[in-house]
RNA sequence: GGAGAGGUACCGAAGUGGUCGCAACGGGCCCGCCUCGAAAGCGGGUUGGGGCCUAAACAGCCCCACGUGGGUUCGAAUCCCACCCUCUCCGCCA
């Protein structure tokens, strides 16, 4: 959410912006609503300050037992028009709210211009894609020779999008998931989180998904629960409504959550395999920093995602998303993709975002600088670290052998237990 | 699900219709005095949001907030209603 105060003082900046994203908003319903609710606001709270003036000369006078009555039955009607006021306020103030919680968050001035994903920009490529002496697999196809992977049985208990992981497969998954989180705890410093899977409306606006894109969520009928899409929403949630102390930041957590996403609009997309389910593993990150910090932790944190794909020694690359393809709430993006030789392509398998105040502002997180500091918005950041399913697609397909049969990564045999996956 | 207790500032806690958000009192923290320095003691300060005024202001004036939302009243932390959360006991349950 963007500050009033801003928009009203930054309107022309805020304009481009919204150009450069591709975003419909008017900002003549901004300015009238803004105008209307401050007028009111002048009329309410002059009336309400006699009125506080009154209730004092009234209670001097019934101190010193005189006679009140006058000014009491002079009072009588200004609370029924204060009271009148004080809705119409309240109305504009639900429409602002709504108008500025739809608004997309403001672009860096770092972030390249551009209107869709083939304008974003490569900033940085790690490993070769592999030359084979055969012909690759699809990760589906392996999974299923492999026996490890079942889709017919997931859409039997489930539907479409689901997935069933059996033996070697369950085991890999599982593998990966405390690789990751032990990585990013014990070496770069991340404090781990087991939190809820599901939120209520209140975190689910914090930190953007709502009011929205309430189509791309799973809610949970007849409470105030919504699947979580991310583990973002909890992480992030967690200091809603808080002050941080300034020493204390930046504040970082790792948390592994399955992710439920309803994928409104995506079919016929990637409707094969792993790569979009609405039940998927992912190790979230997420930093709190001090604003002068985030761009800089941005790269840390970028990097920190990088290191689980160097260490599992896939070729990966890093790109920074346009104006255009950037996600709502995101300042700036970076999307880690890795290399899938059945698709000849790099596909994103982490996002890594700074929010700058946006979700902050959303979900009053503030910090102080010291004692008696003036109180801040905080910044807040996250990335996949990474998106556990695609992972394993990419070491099915990238460490497949012609024999059918996969190696597993050095970094992740301990933890799988095992250097290679075979037919059973 | 049933019964009871409670949600007040950084923490504890008082306040049950009248100048109380300059919300008592304790504690913490910050500043000053004292001291060689510290402790103790003494004095002062210590919430957030919004509007007006400003070139701007953490300078001034004003409004709002005592879990949340309504209601009663000239006036509500205080009375009434609904809801949320926490704690204790009972029931059910992995």
């Amino acid at each position: 959410m963007l500050d009033t105060a801003w928009v009203r003082d930054h309107l022309d900046l805020l304009e481009r912006a919204l150009r450069d994203r591709g975003a419909q908003v008017s900002l003549d319903e901004f300015n009238s609503l803004d105008e209307a609710r401050r007028k009111v606001l002048r009329e309410v709270e002059t009336l309400k300050a006699r009125r506080n003036k009154a209730s004092e000369q009234i209670a001097a006078l019934k101190k010193d037992k005189k006679d009140a009555a006058a000014l009491i039955d002079e009072m009588r009607g200004l609370g029924d028009r204060i009271k009148e006021l004080d809705a119409k306020v309240a109305a504009i103030d639900a429409s602002l709210e709504e108008w500025l919680l739809t608004v997309p968050n403001v672009p860096h001035e770092s972030v390249p211009r551009g209107k869709t994903s083939e304008d974003n920009v490569e900033v940085r490529r790690r490993g070769q894609p592999r030359k084979f002496d055969f012909k690759p697999l699809p990760h589906w196809e392996i999974g299923a020779r492999l026996g490890i992977l079942d889709f017919e049985r997931a859409a039997k208990i489930a539907g479409a999008r689901f997935a069933v992981y059996t033996g070697a497969g369950a085991r890999l998954e599982r593998a990966l998931i405390n690789f990751m989180l032990d990585l990013h705890t014990r070496e770069h410093a991340y404090t781990e989180v087991l939190p809820p899977f599901m939120v209520n409306t209140k975190a689910m606006i914090g930190t953007g998904q709502l009011p929205k894109f309430a189509d791309d969520l799973f809610r949970v009928e007849k409470t105030d629960y919504w699947l979580i899409p991310t583990a973002e929403v909890p992480l992030t949630n967690l200091h809603r409504e808080e002050f941080l102390d300034g020493k204390q930041l930046p504040i970082s957590y790792a948390a592994y959550t399955p992710c439920f996403r309803s994928e409104a609009g995506s079919y016929g997309k990637d409707v094969k395999g792993l790569i979009r389910q609405h039940q998927f593993n992912k190790v979230e990150l997420v930093k709190f920093t001090v604003p002068e910090d985030s761009y800089e932790t941005l790269e840390r944190l970028t990097r920190d995602a990088e290191t689980v794909l160097e260490r599992l020694e896939l070729p990966y690359r890093v790109v920074a998303l346009c104006t255009g393809d950037l996600g709502f709430a995101s300042a700036k993006t970076y999307d880690i993709e890795v290399w899938l030789p059945s698709y000849e392509a790099y596909r994103e398998i982490s996002s890594c975002s700074n929010f700058g105040d946006f979700q902050a502002r959303r979900a009053s997180i503030r910090f102080r600088r010291g004692q008696g500091a003036k109180a801040e918005f905080a910044h807040t950041l996250n990335g996949s670290g990474l998106a556990v399913g695609r992972t394993l697609v990419a070491i099915l397909e990238n460490c497949q052998r012609r024999d059918g049969s996969i190696a597993i990564p050095e970094a992740l045999q301990p933890y799988f237990g095992g250097k290679e996956i075979v037919a059973t």
